[in-house]
DNA sequence: CCTCTATGGCGAA
DNA sequence: TCGCCCTAGAGGC
């Protein structure tokens, strides 16, 4: 689940159960047991995120800093009747402590995250300069990640996964994004107008957003359902997306056969008639072909 | 029941 | 470039 939509979310879902609470801090995994310690019996303070990093701010200027990777998850239960033993390979388990609270007892406990370390302020400092701007942040500026965009001859289905460009944006945002805005995946940074770029950042301001809201990702246009299009709904789509995961089905817009490739080690998806290539010969090959020397193999 | 895949990124080589 | 993290849902049998 994790791009940067479900990480805000989760602050937000933090930050409603447990700011302001002295709260039970332990790792029934074991991974996490020593910093644990030291924070059992602690205040926290709030819940922020930035790109897919989120941070638990605890008194004392001490932050939990925690990056879901793939496959972690992070799951807030507020207002619960009882606390129940921890099933699986919990690392992190926060329970809200005393009873003089009307949110009541609360607990949220994390699983699989490839990233949980109790971290100062200048480390959390450091790691948000690495970061590009974020479409979920109001203060962030969109200019610096055009400076290097269009700076860059790197294909620009890679730079959006780069964090150090834009963060937040995923796999799942990338193929929709580039699809709304009819971009070839490989097309080069540095060959994209200004105007795309607003046009994509404006996008994905809103595109996002509605993620934070939903919970999920939705990026299909009412206009484009299958029932909109007059198209037979078919069993294997999932909806919700134009092109992500749609392999061998047909394109919502033009019923074009969508295709998949590999960029920068992630799977890529597009549609060869909605998104041309930059250069018509270019790019126009088998989806097994070899990848290129910086791995972008569609 | 088992096997495969995944919205990510770190660190070892 | 690859293994890992070791979850969770989907699909095959």
């Amino acid at each position: 689940m994790p791009e940067g939509h479900t990480l805000r979310r989760l602050a937000d879902d933090l930050g409603a159960a447990f700011a302001g609470r002295v709260v039970r801090v332990s790792s029934p995994q074991g991974r996490f047991s020593a910093d644990a310690e030291q924070l059992d019996g602690s205040r926290v303070l709030g819940a922020d995120s930035a790109g897919k990093h989120l941070f638990v701010e605890f008194d004392g200027e001490r932050f939990v800093h925690v990056h879901l990777g793939l496959i972690g998850s992070f799951d807030v239960h507020a207002g619960v009747e009882h606390v129940p033993d921890p099933v699986g390979q919990v690392r992190l388990r926060l329970v809200t402590a005393g009873s003089d609270d009307p949110r009541g007892t609360s607990y949220a406990d994390l699983r699989g995250a490839i990233l949980c370390d109790l971290v100062g302020p200048a480390r959390r400092t450091e790691i948000l300069g690495r970061l590009g701007p974020d479409p979920l942040r109001p203060d962030a500026d969109p200019g610096l990640a055009w400076r290097r965009i269009s700076r860059s001859h790197r294909a620009i289905g890679d730079l959006l996964m780069d964090q150090k460009v834009l963060a937040g944006v995923g796999n799942v945002y990338r193929a929709e994004v580039l699809f709304r805005h009819r971009i070839h995946p490989l097309r080069p940074g540095n060959t994209l107008r200004i105007g795309q770029w607003r046009a994509m950042w404006a996008d994905l301001v809103e595109l996002m957003g509605e993620g934070v809201r939903s919970g999920r990702i939705d990026t299909v246009r009412p206009e484009h359902t299958p029932e909109a299009m007059g198209r037979p709904p078919r069993k294997d789509d999932h909806g919700g997306d134009y092109v992500y995961r749609r392999t061998a089905m047909p394109c919502l817009v033009c019923g074009s056969t969508v295709r998949t490739g590999e960029l920068v080690g992630r799977n890529i998806f597009w549609c060869p008639r909605c998104q041309p290539t930059f250069r018509s010969r270019a790019v126009e090959s088998s989806p097994k072909d070899t990848a290129t020397s910086r791995g972008a193999r569609p």
